[in-house]
DNA sequence: ACTACATCCCGCCAGA
DNA sequence: TCTCTGGCGGGATGTA
């Protein structure tokens, strides 16, 4: 099968979503609404071609009862599908197979599905049962929810299983995830690999509200994104670039603009509908993210580079702005690829010529 | 939790 | 008369 670069967007990526039994709704929903939203975001991004997602059924029947009490109607079952796919998930474990550990028709058909014909192959939680019935993780490190670990290792014992509930894992092209809510990491970091970490992070945020994640986080949207049209908020920031671990000065920075401070502060309000300041301090916050997302920087140090005065008024200022700790924003959002591309907040700080005073 | 202090914000008013 | 600008001062907010 041809590699994702060689492809290009040109086309849509078949993502199947095998439904299993006896599982919560999440299990299929989370995915699903990874790829449902991602295909929104690229569609505002000029990409019409984004994911093309098939929930199916592993048995012929199509219907798959969950545990709550939902029943799923697929509209085609896994053996019908025989062409390439781009990204087959096995959502959850099978409750029934998983203790009978039985081979059927539906992991004879997943046996057949290789790097060939499937350029990725994921399972979410027990989902890792199947594909070692069907031979994928044979030899292979995988991991599976903590529960089902030591099952799956007594089982399978040439799996290399790892069982952190938190955990995400990939092997060449076989990713295995473990409790509920890694399935939509898993997706999302799929997303990520696609189109980039911007795109995943823009489902990320989009989708966070929903999770139940370390803290209670505020929707991660960029804070700066409706001001930074404006003129005298793009002046400010030209003007503040590599100064941000400086002690900023109103009096000072509108000295810089050439305006008295009374008529800055009113000035930049008029235009941008926020106080000078306050868009300082999201300028910090913003780019604290980028730090806590790009970099392995301690807390402390990038509390220092975006003077953000230390980890205590980090540490509110993060509670404020996104309801949120900035561990707890690192541990939900920093990336699990490198992305060399770090953008112009990060610039902000870096060390610049131009002088505030 | 409380306090003192610093800084910011913004209404008001006067001058250009 | 209208608009823009800048100083003053008090309340609000953040920090130590």
């Amino acid at each position: 099968m041809k590699n994702d670069n060689e492809v290009g967007h040109r086309q849509h990526k078949k993502i199947v979503i095998v439904a299993m039994s006896g599982n919560t709704l999440l299990y299929l929903a989370g995915p699903t609404d990874v790829f449902f939203h991602a295909n929104s975001i690229l569609r505002d991004c000029g990409i019409e071609n984004g994911y093309d997602v098939d929930v199916v059924a592993p048995v012929s029947s199509k219907k798959v009862e969950t545990e709550t009490g939902i029943s799923i109607s697929c509209e085609h079952a896994a053996m019908e599908i025989t062409g390439t796919i781009d990204t087959l998930i096995i959502a959850g474990n099978d409750f029934q197979e998983i203790n009978q550990l039985a081979f059927n028709p539906f992991h004879e058909w997943l046996s057949t599905r290789n790097e060939d014909n499937t350029r990725r192959i994921a399972s979410i939680c027990g989902g890792a049962f199947a594909l070692a019935k069907a031979g994928i993780l044979e030899g292979r490190k995988a991991t599976t929810h903590w529960e089902l670990a030591d099952k799956l290792k007594k089982n399978y014992p040439n799996v290399r299983v790892n069982s952190n509930p938190f955990f995400t894992n990939n092997d060449g092209h076989v990713f295995t995830s473990a409790g509920v809510t890694t399935g939509i990491d898993l997706a999302i970091s799929m997303v990520e690999q696609d189109y980039g970490k911007d795109i995943a992070l823009r489902v990320a945020r989009k989708l966070v509200f929903y999770l139940s994640r370390p803290g209670l986080q505020a929707q991660f949207g960029s804070l700066l994104r409706d001001y930074e049209h404006e003129h005298i908020a793009q002046k400010m920031k030209t003007l503040v670039k590599g100064h941000l671990h400086e002690k900023l000065d109103m009096n000072q920075v509108a000295d810089q603009m050439n305006m008295s401070t009374r008529n800055f502060t009113r000035v930049f309000h008029k235009q941008t509908g926020m106080p000078p300041a306050k868009f300082i301090e999201k300028l910090r916050v913003e780019t604290a993210r980028k730090y806590l997302e790009d970099t392995a920087l301690s807390i402390e140090r990038i509390s220092e580079k975006c003077g953000l005065g230390g980890l205590v008024n980090m540490r509110r200022t993060f509670l404020r702005h996104l309801l949120t700790t900035p561990s707890d924003y690192r541990r939900a959002f920093q990336s699990s690829l490198n992305d060399s591309a770090m953008n112009e907040l990060l610039e902000l700080t870096r060390d610049s010529r131009v002088r505030t005073n």
